[in-house]
DNA sequence: CATATAATTAGGAACCGTTCCTGATTAAAT
DNA sequence: ATTTAATCAGGAACGGTTCCTAATTATATG
């Protein structure tokens, strides 16, 4: 994740403009890295900091930050989709109970030269994803007669 | 993927009923499945063997042979869902281009006892995605100056 | 084969996170 | 201070999916 001075920094650099609005939501993604926060939640918090923020401004945002490479946009269809600074590549693990993401750092990834070789596939980005229950909600689980929960 | 005869077994098995419009809808999984077809093209192909299959049902049953692991269910935001029938682990390479979905063999999976043990969470099910060019969308788009498709 | 019953079907309404659209506002450069 | 291009807020629109209901149908049983 990258830190505020440099986000803004990376704004200024392409043309774009330094709101009150903006810095709000980029430090609500920074404090909130590790909850790989939603829209909805983003904009929750980033009204705390600053009321005058409209959800469209916060997905106009998020798509601009995803688009310039900045942070990484989690999509889902059950769930709503979720927005990541860490952009080293790593396993997500989400739990289907909560749906808390829990970054796995693992060696997983894929050589792009042979995937090419053998399929003529370019590789750009990776989706690296393991769902099932985190400790909390196993535990949670559990005692409640739910074998496989 | 299974065959024809196993999943009608399957279905009586479980209780459930063999119609008319199931069997159209499990012949166009198998068939296609290659393509990875979404609810949409999968309506379109059963009708053609059927015409009176609704939409409501492609969903009923997809959702039904999903959730008894029968096929999988890949899950999309911007794009509609997709089934697959090939229950290996497997990476599937993804087109951003066109929406073709390769399935790609290799041995990218973790060890569910050691990422239990660091972290306590219980994997299910994985998501192994890569999203890039296919080889004719890498040559389509070469020509039109596209550097960086 | 007739009957009872539980399950399935068709069609449309509802859903909901996301995107799109507009006029009003604002930041940045000169 | 002025100009101009970009952003903002609010709400409408979107679209794949799910939910709902009455009508229909498959299956088991005698």
């Amino acid at each position: 994740m990258m830190n505020r001075e440099s986000i803004v920094k990376a704004f200024r650099e392409k043309g774009l403009k330094i709101t009150p609005q903006r810095i709000a939501i980029i430090e609500v993604l920074m404090e909130k890295n590790d909850d790989h926060p939603g829209a909805g939640a983003i904009y929750r918090e980033a009204r705390k900091k600053r009321r005058s923020v409209s959800l469209s401004t916060v997905y106009a945002t998020l798509g601009e930050l995803s688009r310039r490479g900045i942070i990484k946009k989690l999509q889902f269809d059950q769930m709503e989709n979720r927005y990541e600074g860490n952009l080293e590549e790593h396993v997500n693990l989400i739990c289907k109970g909560c749906g808390k993401i829990i970054d796995y750092e693992a060696p997983v990834s894929l050589d792009p030269a042979k995937v090419a070789r053998k399929t003529g596939f370019q590789m750009l980005d990776s989706r690296l994803e393991y769902y099932g229950y985190c400790r909390e909600c196993v535990n949670r689980l559990k005692g409640k007669g739910d074998r496989t929960p």
